[in-house]
DNA sequence: TAAGTAAAGGTCAAAGAAGGTCAAAGGAGA
DNA sequence: TCTCCTTTGACCTTCTTTGACCTTTACTTA
């Protein structure tokens, strides 16, 4: 017998997959009340399967209005080939940042790093090279696992 | 479901994109009244949605007659292509210290490296280059945000 | 012209509406 | 039984919305 965890998980990611862009936002309570739990649960799901480690990112905001979004990593086949934008970048960068996995200079660091003033915006071979580094930079995040000290 | 404040950020955004120089003037109480809400509202949305780190200033005037005027940077990929004025930059760098963004000494500092003496006004070669400096300092704002001590 | 009034926008604190945290209790399998 | 994963609930933090009260400006009137 499945765990409520699971009928979550599973729940969460048919939608992602279903969606146009690899991301689905929901709202806390309303999953809460669908799955018929504690709110605090849904926040449990998303810190056990849906960390950077497994492949997503998850950016949040309280308050009225307020919001959960998960986002898969944009890391497949696919983007080796057709490369990442200046604009994609950033976003990722963004999201990292939201999601506590980059400090804010860090984050700072490799914006200017990756942006047009060190890499042509109107160059495919721009993206490619901003894929490899941000491609580094998640295998980074997914090994350290919270042991960037180590370094 | 997204808040009152995120709806009227939108309302005002399209009106400013449809604009011919980027910029709406509204009157807070009519705009307090189209969407059904007290007129403090409308501050609160200029207050978190508009402000200069997110590319905005905005201008008011109080008593009979008075208003709120919105106006977006001249940063866009517009400005890429055209390149900023010695004027415009001036303005631009007023803009900023008046909403507390920079300091006297700072905007005199930056004032000076984009004049005429180091600059040549004549030249689209300049007004690019002013344009670069200025968005790097934009940019600097938008990701210290308050924090410039730690570098 | 000085004083008063009406018509704006500004401020700020409190209430409301989300999501976050964490420790403790509950369960399932080794 | 012991351990590890689930589940819950009390309490916290952040963002939104409102309303009472303040300040500024334009207009009117003695």
């Amino acid at each position: 017998m499945r765990s409520l965890s699971d009928r979550i998980e599973k729940y969460l990611k048919v939608l992602i997959e279903r969606s146009e862009n690899e991301e689905v936002e929901i709202q806390r309570i309303e999953l809460a009340e669908t799955f018929r739990c504690a709110p605090s649960q849904i926040t449990y799901v998303l810190a056990t399967r849906f960390t950077a480690s497994e492949g997503f990112i998850t950016e949040s905001k309280r308050g009225g209005g307020g919001f959960i979004k998960i986002r898969k990593f944009p890391l497949d086949e696919n983007s080796v080939k057709t490369g990442i934008s200046e604009t994609q970048a950033e976003n990722t960068l963004q999201d990292l940042k939201n999601s506590g996995f980059l400090t804010g200079r860090e984050a700072f660091l490799l914006r200017e790093i990756l942006g047009r003033e060190v890499l042509d915006p109107a160059s495919d071979e721009s993206d490619y090279v901003r894929f490899k580094i941000l491609h580094k930079v998640m295998k980074l995040i997914k090994e350290m696992e919270g042991q960037w000290d180590v370094l």
